[in-house]
DNA sequence: CTGAAAGCGCTTACAG
DNA sequence: CTGAAAGCGCTTACAG
């Protein structure tokens, strides 16, 4: 029961891995192997190590680790946007996901700006995260080759790349716009627009697809696509919708890039006295909240986003094990959600 | 320029303060002292540290810092519920203030329930953060007493408290949901429920609002008031407004403790055909996204979410940095936005 | 105002 | 399968 030396000492009282070591009776080294779970240390002393260290309440400092290993204990998440739920639950998925498997997921919001993208990622990687997970493949080069240089495991994160060596788990974007608008021409409609805001590559993929499948069809006009830079909201929805219907031609049918604008649109048609489906039917994406309570309930593209953050997250924690993934391009697909409003 | 010796090196080819101390002709301590700002050393040293380090692109590592320290530079912040947009809209405020002054901001959801805040708690102090940010006072004892016992400063959100010793930055929910109730006394309505879900202890001070004013106006019936645990959404706020339209005697006014419910209200009584607010009045709370565009458009409460966050971030590095604040109590008040549902 | 020494609490790399 | 030594990159506490 020697006490520690009489120097002069910084310690902060807190129990370390030196503690346990000596209730147990073994090395630090063991005492560090044994709680991390390496293979090579025997049963018998493992179980001896966990009693210790639960008696003493020993709880592993992420700094001294991190020093040591440089590798950190958190992963960091870069997404565009936290106004739109769609990233909320995608956030709130992938955190559950590493929260139990004992890593801190840092959030950083890039607000569409590539930019702003690459001042988080600086910020990001000077803290070395274990792991990093990003939206889509749209970044400046300097941007791509500074978590190139930084070593971490990416995961990219809504849309699927089938290249060699890039993890991705998605969906496809442009089939989906595509499945939506053929939806729209089997249910007889001719004049379809696309009304998209925001004008990410994920939009843009859709309206690939929705022009894909107008074209098919013999049907595609320039003139029904319309796509405004500014972030989409209710406001802007409503907006939108009230224009293209006061058109000498106006369309019967709108594809809106996302559930907001739709829902907007929505609550307009009410205003104007337009009547939907039957003089325009309206559609929306991503299936927001909100989007089976509007009058008439809002048909919309349901994607997996909460899948997408499990499997991101558990597919970026093989990475940063080091482990094989069996599946570096995960699609997880996307599915119709067939309401009154078309 | 003699190379490292030849012993075994684990050096990750980072550049160090070491580097930045021999570039700039200084020991290390003076290169730290200068780089964090400390007034003791000599202006013209500084200028020459800061050139070295910038030349070779030094950046710090927080982990050695953390260690050494033992304050990382990290702070975290306790949240309810992100679907809530109020909270994203606070989580944006208080990460753009931290952002710029060195600090990663770690979020931590709770959904509402006092274990999860207690467990979540635990993770992040074993993280050893800069700072605290918690929503409201309800906690357990225990997770009081590990706040308290960690030594870590704190700064509550949403709510104020006058205690002594105790940080806080919000408003008056028991005011605003008096006022709330007020106006639609002023209006002429008499028989004015409260609807509520979710149950969380700041949802129950504006019902204590809301009661007092009926008291006061000799109004008060227990029958108006309907209280429900689960979490608010627009499906909710359906339902609960056709069963209190279905009763024998319907209110002629109802007062949604969050728009959301409110919001669904909106789009029920479009169905029912039940006219807003000739028929019934309908009011919410928080002042959402969406409901300025509901039909008609929402009277609510707007809540000041965003400075709340921009004010608390502030104080919080005040406390880190043990600076004195002049108000450690800060109510920031809220605002009525009276418009056509009431 | 500047510095040499020691230490923060862990893990890596080398042995046996 | 277990351990003694060294080191990760910084800051604290003590001197001058």
């Amino acid at each position: 029961m020697t006490s520690s030396p009489a120097r002069r000492s910084r310690s902060s009282g807190r129990i370390t891995l030196h503690d346990v070591a000596r209730a147990a009776g073994v090395s630090p080294i063991t005492v560090s192997r044994a709680l991390r779970g390496e293979r090579s240390v025997g049963h018998a002393l493992v179980a001896r190590v966990k009693d210790a260290a639960a008696q003493l309440g020993y709880v592993p400092d992420p700094a001294a680790r991190a020093l040591a290993s440089s590798r950190s204990s958190h992963v960091a998440v870069l997404l565009p946007m936290l106004s739109n739920q769609l990233f909320v639950e995608l956030f709130e998925a992938v955190h559950r996901t590493f929260g139990p498997a004992g890593y801190q997921t840092l959030i950083g919001v890039t607000h569409y700006d590539p930019h702003e993208e690459e001042q988080l990622l600086r910020d990001q990687l000077m803290h070395r995260p274990a792991g990093l997970l990003v939206t889509g493949f749209d970044r400046r080069d300097e941007t791509r080759q500074l978590i190139a240089a930084s070593g971490v495991p990416v995961v990219h994160v809504m849309e699927t790349s089938p290249a060699a060596g890039v993890y991705s788990v998605g969906f496809s974007q442009q089939r989906a716009g595509h499945a939506l608008t053929h939806h729209l021409l089997q249910r007889g409609r001719r004049r379809i627009a696309f009304a998209a805001a925001q004008l990410d590559p994920r939009t843009l993929q859709r309206a690939d697809g929705y022009r894909a499948c107008m074209r098919e069809a013999g049907l595609y006009d320039a003139a029904l696509e319309w796509l405004r830079p500014e972030p989409s909201s209710l406001a802007l929805g409503g907006e939108m919708f009230a224009q293209l219907m006061q058109r000498k031609q106006p369309p019967d049918a709108i594809f809106f890039c996302n559930d907001d604008l739709a829902q907007g649109a929505l609550l307009a048609a009410l205003q104007l006295g337009i009547k939907v489906p039957s003089q325009v039917a309206v559609a929306g994406f991503n299936d927001l909240p909100g989007s089976e309570q509007m009058l008439p309930r809002l048909t919309s593209v349901r994607t997996p986003r909460v899948e997408i953050g499990k499997q991101a997250a558990r597919m970026l924690l093989r990475l940063m094990r080091g482990e094989h993934v069996e599946t570096p391009c995960l699609d997880l697909g996307y599915e119709l959600m067939l309401r009154d409003s078309t």
